[in-house]
DNA sequence: TATGAATGAGCCTTCATTCAT
DNA sequence: AATGAATGAAGGCTCATTCAT
């Protein structure tokens, strides 16, 4: 059997194991196991336990950037462009849960060493919300005085940083409402991608106008 | 030295342990180095590896949630409450970073019966935000629908169902908030707590005012 | 080096140890270096400590199963074969003392679940005395009530029960005459089982006869 | 409360739980729980785990002994000596069952040191049926062989030699007939007694009359 | 007389990893 | 391309034993 067909079923049972497990729970074993091959196998093609776990977390990072940028495509205005990102967030996630665990449910257990993977696949998952983010708000009015509170100086570097705000905000909500989507299994992806964009976007055109909410005078 | 003083002084150090390092990557022989004793001592008080880590989940839990208590017990209008609770959230998380992580970052690695205590921990902050929007969106004008798309039924049920929504994303958001501030230390859990209650906030009003966001030509 | 072969070896070992220090004192630690291994074979080829017991118990109780079975094929009058057994018992324990040993003395120190299969052998052996003894009973005049004092009721049932009750002193006896048999190197097993052959048959078939020894007046 | 008393209760609950454990899988704890002190007593009466073990077994090894000479002053001709000595002992294994299983059931388990100890404390009840078979003997008709086999020269030495022998057969036979009296509880200890003694006085009987069972010409 | 607190040592078990074939 | 055999290292847990009070 070819190498790259045989890498690939090794990196679809480990996805599955890790995501079950997480990291240190799994099994060199169990996967190999389940791969229908030997370890040894999976040490010629995958080196060593974390990089079976860094394979696993580029290719969950790819197909989710790719979903991302897929969706992005899509012409249309601003706000169109963003929910149509969320809705293939959120059918990526419901399709591929074990590959949205890997990359985002393994914070605490990995060494130094893997963190840095970690960090750097969900950097490129963030890198693209934060775009879409960033777009949507240049493409309204952009007169808005984007950040309150202490932070506040130079315009440039503050949308840079509240653009992050935004995708860190959307990122955690939508893993978070992994959670309630499996609470409630009527609901479609596009259905809770609709009602985090009702919730979040409205907001987002107030402060962009400027009518920000303050505390104490409502 | 009594008993007490000693069983705080371990969980103080197992949840820094358990935070840096995760449930299995966690040694029972580095927490009791840590806590200068040994290790026969933390099975005396603790019964297990599973029995400390449930004790460091429950106070932890317990902390915040009473932060959230003792927050919203000030009174004022609802969205001055979830602003103060959003506070004191991030002000928990800003001074308590390690009992975040050992409440929200421990999802994949955890055997079932844990997985059960996390679960149970989890739901306790989670009603506590519920608590706080569903009073926030009762005390504005209450004629909203709610929800859209698909579950869109009984208006009592709905009201639940959306209030967890918000709880969900609400906390998703914050946890992932903080690594947010972690690359940005200059920002106060207060400006944070502001930023999405700005984001979110004026949403959930328009919402409630019938004016949702649709999609295209919804 | 093949499979089977190891396992052979380790469980050699592994009798000669645990009849040398009981069950709880042996340490897998110490079997797995007699054997000249390391311990994760012990624990590859026979899953656990109980398991390498177990293991152990089968084979030693097999064994000398077998070796009564072959010694009863003889042919010959009752008294001869259950001769010709005893004869293949003593020879059996004086060549593997240790297997006997894990077979029948380890009674207090064993988990329920192992204790269960040490019943099970141990019923094997006894099984294979009281037929043998059965066989003698009723090869001699059948007229007998066997038994006396209370107890006394139904023939059939009777006999049975007395089988049991002549077996179980056969191999108490017989486990008890090993210590003897190490105090005195000179006896052969023979020997052995001919004294005891003589003790034990020629009042068997006085009671057999209805001439049973009465306390006192009886 | 005064030291005699104390250490009797430590030993009595002693006994019970290493008759039910076995040696090394009673911990010291459990002893001095159900003892309702406090472990350091233990060690303080004690000394240490070995010297409990020791000091169990010297009193029931007494105890056992005592009881054999209770019976055994009884005037009488020597079959009913030796019946109720027979008797006695039944009647302590089933009175006192921990204490025979911890003077007769932790042969493997047990340390050199230790081990010493048991078979001192073995020697002793052994003595005690010895004697009474040796009595036995002299007071029938002295004319017998005695042994067959290899091993028969001088009558003196025989003697003492049959008397080891056919009290090992008794003790070996009595224990493993403990088993029995589990399986048949109708059965008193007397009966049990009875039982044995028809089973063997007869042959020997016969034996020492010179009619010995030979193989091959039954 | 009595004990709460504390520990060094050891055991069962598992796992990532490699070598010879 | 593929694997059966093998292991060093480490982790969870328990226990006999002691000290300070």
């Amino acid at each position: 059997m070819p190498r790259r067909i045989r890498e690939q079923q090794i990196i679809d049972v480990a996805v599955r194991v890790f995501s079950k497990r997480g990291y240190h729970a799994s099994s060199v074993d169990e996967i190999a196991d389940l791969a229908g091959i030997s370890k040894p196998m999976v040490y010629l093609y995958l080196e060593s336990k974390e990089g079976l776990f860094i394979a696993c977390l580029r290719r969950e990072a790819d197909r989710l950037v790719r979903a991302f940028q897929d969706a992005a495509r899509e012409a249309g205005p601003p706000d169109q462009r963003l929910y149509a990102g969320l809705r293939a967030f959120f059918a990526f996630v419901a399709e591929h849960r074990d590959g949205w665990v890997v990359l985002y449910r393994q914070a605490a257990e990995l060494s130094e060493s893997i963190a840095r993977e970690v960090a750097l696949a969900r950097r490129a998952v963030l890198a693209q919300v934060a775009g879409l983010v960033r777009e949507g708000v240049q493409g309204q009015g952009a007169q808005g005085q984007g950040a309150q509170g202490e932070g506040g100086d130079g315009a440039g570097q503050l949308r840079e940083e509240d653009a992050d705000f935004v995708a860190h905000s959307l990122v955690g909500a939508a893993d978070s409402l992994t959670d309630w989507m499996e609470r409630h299994p009527g609901q479609s992806p596009d259905g809770v991608a609709l009602r985090l964009m009702n919730m979040v976007w409205a907001g987002m055109e107030r402060v962009l106008r400027g009518e920000s909410w303050v505390p104490h005078s409502g």
